[in-house]
DNA sequence: AGCGATTTAGTTGTGCGCAACTGAGTTGCT
DNA sequence: AGCAACTCAGTTGCGCACAACTAAATCGCT
């Protein structure tokens, strides 16, 4: 849409808007951080041990592969966290005996134990943004579009 | 507002939606980071060594610790980072005579002149988000928002 | 059956992020 | 003036993220 006339909003102003919006991201993303690192530091967990923790407690023992896809990490990664959690005793690595590439994590009984006292850790969290349901939803929302368009280019 | 009565959100869905806001402002930040990478590396920057540029091509000169203010990242993180950006001879590092504790990094004339190398990538960043002006706008004040939030906390 | 391409986990190396700490310099209080 | 409290930059140590690579297993094609 008008194609040959001015935009609406001047270019200088689109470039500010990136830098705030990318950096925008950065800083919220880390002020999450600093939040989790504070609500899981009980539990002995970082927040990207705690995101692998979830999604063995919601469906249980996986390949180490399908937990990267649902995370969108990788081996370099997971490989070491994983061996931490197994330091830790919250996980067990066992390789698959049908494809030995693989490489199946489950959860120890301890492990299953920390869901429990992961409880009330989200509700935490949800407080501590400060933003209304509807107001999730709509950030929920804009940044998967964003980082499905992102994962495109 | 109904005070006494159930919230129209139950509980469930409450903490799949803080675990799915969470981890989508986690993701989004990593495919920004992956994508600046690739914007950035005929620069030869990071991104955080980009902000930092960002910050002195828009400010000037300025000590260490305005810097770590205005990007919300402490001396940890910013002496050796800085001293990349020595190495590459984009910045220059001067001990203030004034306050002996504190030192002023400058631009040198090279990280003056990268600026006009970077002068594109922002709108190539901003094309890549595929979202429309007034969602980035949207998107800026809700992180701005739980970022004021969580730093509270 | 054989062999090249692909898949899976792991390793290595670099940089960021942050907590905890150090040390030099400054400020404020008495 | 003197000294405790604070400020600022830097260092250390740990964990995450990712690129590039390795090694082993599997798949697919002929």
């Amino acid at each position: 849409m008008t194609p040959t006339t001015r935009p609406p909003v001047p270019d200088a102003e689109l470039l500010r808007l990136d830098h705030q919006v990318c950096f925008s991201l950065h800083a919220a993303s880390r002020a999450f951080g600093s939040v989790y690192r504070d609500a899981l530091k009980d539990l002995g967990l970082t927040y990207p041990q705690y995101l692998v923790m979830l999604v063995l407690w919601e469906h249980g023992s996986q390949p180490v592969k399908a937990i990267g896809e649902q995370l969108r990490l990788d081996s370099g990664t997971l490989s070491p966290l994983l061996k931490r959690l197994e330091a830790a005793g919250l996980v067990r690595r066992e390789r698959s005996t049908e494809d030995e590439r693989s490489v199946t994590i489950h959860l120890t009984a301890d492990g299953d134990d920390l869901r429990e006292q992961a409880l009330p850790v989200p509700r935490r969290m949800l407080a501590a943004t400060g933003l209304t349901i509807d107001e999730l939803r709509t950030l929920r929302g804009l940044l998967g579009r964003v980082t499905s368009a992102l994962d495109e280019a």
